[in-house]
DNA sequence: GCCGTTTTCGGCCCGACTGTTTTCAGTCG
C-alpha cells in the first residue's frame, strides 16, 4: 500500500526538520499526518482520484500543504521538499537518530564536531574514544551511545501480542509476590491489545515505591537497567525486549493507568480537552488549579471530563473522544459472549488432534458448538482432504454428535479459492456442509484487480459462508496479498457472506481498521481461532480483542449466537 | 503545518530520568 510510503516520507520530513531545529509544532504536524496516513485503511490515491485535494484534507492532520504534497507524490512518486531536505544531509544520516538515546541534537553535534555521517562513522569514533573529549560529553555519555548502538543491533522490532503476553505474565507474577505492591496492571499497547507490541509497560501502585523499583530492576530476566528513578524505571530483558515500570500512589491509580495505557495521541487529546475546560490532566490526576478533582479510578477521570468511559482497545487517538462526548461508545463484544469456534483443523488434514479431542476441549471452554474445517484437496502441503476423506470425517462427526450432549460439531471445510476464483470442491460437495469457509492459500502474487475478482467470484458462491483470513497477512512475516479490501467487503455485504476475524496472533485478519469499516457496512463476522491443536482454541481472546478494536458488539458476531440461530444464519445464503 | 459549538490567529500535553551543568538540555514515556 502506497500510504505506507507516503507516511514514511512525512515522518522523514519531520526528522529532517528536527535536525534543522525547525518549528516543533510544524514537526509535530508532519508526525501526526504520517501516523494518520499510515493507519488509514483506504488508499490515498483512490481518495485523490475520487475527491481530489478536498478529499485528502478530510483526513485528520492533513491540511492544504500536506494534501498538495500527497498530490505531488501521486503524480511524481516523490516530494520535492523531502528530496531537498535529504540533500542537506549525508546518506544514511537519519539512521543515527534511530539509536536509542541519540536524538537530533546529539546527532548534529557529532556531525559538526567529528564529521560523523553514519552509524559506521559513529562506531569508529566511539571505539577511538573521541566523543568524550567534546564539550558536554564525558565517559558516561560515550558509554551510553555505545550501548545504544548494541541495543539497536540486537533489537528485534515489534513482538506478537501472544509473545508479549507471556513475558508480561511472568514479570507480573513476580511483582505480585511483593507485599509492598498494591495494584499491578499491564498498560501501554498490550492493554490496548494492539496487534504488535513494542515493549512491556507495567503500572504498580505502592506506598513505598523504592522497594518495588529495587525488586523490578533486580528481577532475574533483567539484563540491563536503562533508568531507575522514584516513579519510573526502564529495563532491557534477557530476550532484548524493553520493559517500563511506573510506580505511583494508590490514590493516583486511575489517572496513572490512563496515562500509561495511552496511546500517546489519545492522551494528548484528553489533555487538550482538559485545557479547554480550564483543567489539567497528568498521570497524577485531573486538576483544577492546585486542587485534584479526579484520579482514583479511570472512570472518575472520564466522568469529570464529561466523557463516557472509553475501553482501552478504543483509545487510538482517533474519533473515540468525540463519540464518548456524545455518549455513543457501544457495548463491545466480550470473550464470554462467544459460544463456539468456526475454524479449526483436525488430524483429517494438518491438525494435531482428532475431531473428538477438539470437541471435548471446546466443550470444556464452555462452548456449545465448533466447526471442523479441514483443508480441501489442493492444499497438499496441509494434507488437504479428498472428497472421499471429507465424507469419512462427516460420518465420524455424525457418530460423535449422536453421543455429545448440548454440544454440536458442525460439518465444515476450508475450501481453497483457486487462481481463477473457482473453488476446490464442487457445489455438490459444498452443499453437504453446515459451514463453508473460503480462503486463498496459494497464488498470492497477483495484481490487485485479478485478486479482487478472484475473491469476489468465490464470495458469490451461495455455499460460501465465511471468507477466512481475508487479507492473508502473516504479522512480521508476510504482507497481505494485494486485494481491494473495499471491493471485497462490498461483495461480502452484497452476497451475505461473513468475514472472518482470524484470532491467530500471527494473523489477526481482518484487522481493526478493516473490521470497523466492514461493521459500518453492516457486515457480520465470525471470530475463529483456526486452531491446529486443542491448545490454540485459547487464542479466541486475541480475536475478540481485535474485534473490540474494530468497535464491534455481540450482535456483529455470528458465533455469539445459539446453535439454532447460527445454523439459520448459515443456511440463509442458499 | 493544522485547527476552530468561545478562535481564521494563536494556540499546540505534561512529566521523569540522566548527565552535565552550577540551573538545565536532551531524550524519552
Ligand atoms: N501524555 C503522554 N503520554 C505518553 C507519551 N509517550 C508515551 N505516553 C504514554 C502513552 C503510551 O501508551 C504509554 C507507553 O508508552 P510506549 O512508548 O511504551 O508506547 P505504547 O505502549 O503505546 O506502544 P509500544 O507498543 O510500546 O510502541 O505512555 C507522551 O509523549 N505524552
Ligand atoms: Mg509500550
Ligand atoms: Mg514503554
Ligand atoms: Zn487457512
Amino acid at each position: 500500500m502506497q500510504n505506507k510510503e507516503i507516511a514514511k516520507i512525512f515522518l522523514e520530513i519531520a526528522e529532517l526538520l528536527e535536525l534543522k531545529e525547525g518549528n516543533r509544532f510544524k514537526i509535530r504536524a508532519y508526525e501526526n499526518a504520517a501516523r494518520n496516513i499510515e493507519n488509514f485503511e483506504q488508499n490515498l490515491e483512490g481518495i485523490y482520484k475520487k475527491s481530489g485535494l478536498k478529499g485528502l484534507e478530510e483526513l485528520e492532520g492533513v491540511g492544504e500543504s500536506i494534501a498538495h504534497k500527497i498530490e505531488e507524490f501521486i503524480k511524481y512518486k516523490k516530494i520535492k521538499k523531502h528530496q531537498d531536505l535529504l540533500k542537506e544531509f549525508p546518506k544514511g544520516f537519519l539512521a543515527l537518530v534511530d539509536i536509542p538515546g541519540m536524538g537530533p541534537k546529539t546527532a548534529m553535534k557529532l556531525h559538526k564536531e567529528l564529521n560523523i555521517n553514519s552509524v559506521t562513522d559513529l562506531e569508529k569514533a566511539v571505539k577511538k574514544g573521541l566523543l568524550k573529549n567534546l564539550p558536554g560529553f564525558k565517559e558516561k555519555k560515550q558509554e551510553n551511545i555505545k550501548k545504544g548502538i548494541e541495543l539497536k543491533k540486537k533489537s528485534r522490532g515489534r513482538y506478537l501480542i501472544s509473545e508479549a503476553n507471556e513475558f508480561a505474565d511472568s514479570l507480573i507474577k513476580q511483582l505480585k509476590n511483593l507485599k509492598e505492591a498494591d495494584k499491578i496492571e499491564v498498560a501501554g499497547s498490550l492493554r490496548r491489545r494492539q496487534e504488535t507490541i513494542g515493549d512491556i509497560d507495567i503500572l504498580v501502585t505502592a506506598k513505598k515505591p523504592e522497594i518495588v523499583m529495587d525488586s523490578f530492576t533486580q528481577l532475574p530476566e533483567v539484563r540491563r537497567v536503562l533508568a531507575k528513578g522514584e516513579t519510573k524505571s526502564s529495563v532491557i530483558l534477557n530476550n532484548n525486549m524493553q520493559s517500563d515500570l511506573r510506580v505511583l500512589n494508590p490514590d493516583e491509580f486511575g489517572s496513572a493507568l490512563h496515562y500509561f495505557t495511552g496511546n500517546k495521541q489519545h492522551n494528548i487529546k484528553i489533555r487538550e480537552l482538559a485545557i479547554k475546560k480550564g483543567l489539567k490532566v497528568s498521570e497524577y490526576g485531573l486538576f483544577k488549579g492546585d486542587k485534584k478533582i479526579a484520579g482514583k479510578v479511570e472512570k472518575e477521570l472520564f466522568d469529570a471530563l464529561g466523557l463516557q468511559y472509553i475501553p482501552p482497545e478504543l483509545r487510538q487517538g482517533l474519533e473515540e473522544l468525540e463519540t464518548a462526548k456524545e455518549g455513543k461508545i457501544p457495548k463491545l463484544i466480550e470473550l464470554s459472549d462467544i459460544k463456539g469456534d468456526l475454524q479449526m483443523h483436525s488430524t483429517h488434514s494438518d491438525g494435531k488432534n482428532t475431531i473428538k479431542e477438539m470437541a471435548e476441549y471446546a466443550k470444556n471452554l464452555g462452548y456449545s458448538y465448533i466447526a471442523i474445517t479441514d483443508h480441501s484437496i489442493s492444499e497438499r502441503i496441509a494434507n488437504g482432504q479428498s472428497e472421499k476423506e471429507l465424507f469419512k470425517a462427516f460420518d465420524e462427526i455424525d457418530k460423535l454428535n449422536a453421543r455429545l450432549k448440548e454440544f454440536k460439531i458442525l460439518k465444515g471445510v476450508e475450501v481453497d479459492i483457486l487462481p481463477d476464483g473457482s473453488l476446490d470442491f464442487s457445489d455438490d460437495i459444498l452443499k453437504e456442509c453446515d459451514v463453508v469457509l473460503a480462503a486463498v492459500h496459494s497464488g498470492f502474487k497477483m495484481p490487485q484487480d485479478k485478486m479482487t475478482k478472484r475473491i469476489i467470484k468465490a464470495l458469490q458462491n451461495k455455499y460460501v459462508n465465511i471468507m477466512a483470513h481475508p487479507t492473508g497477512r502473516l504479522i512480521n512475516e508476510r504482507d497481505p496479498y494485494d486485494v481491494d479490501v473495499h471491493e471485497m467487503l462490498k461483495a461480502a455485504s452484497d452476497t451475505g457472506t461473513f468475514m472472518e476475524i482470524n484470532a491467530h496472533p500471527k494473523r489477526l485478519d481482518l484487522k481493526d481498521v478493516h473490521i470497523k469499516i466492514a461493521k459500518e457496512m453492516g457486515i457480520l463476522f465470525a471470530i475463529s481461532t483456526d486452531s491446529h491443536a486443542t491448545i490454540s482454541l485459547e487464542n479466541m481472546k486475541y480475536g475478540v480483542s481485535m474485534a473490540r478494536r474494530g468497535w464491534t458488539t455481540k450482535n456483529d458476531v455470528i458465533n455469539t449466537l445459539p446453535i439454532d440461530k447460527l445454523l439459520k444464519k448459515l443456511y440463509s445464503k442458499r
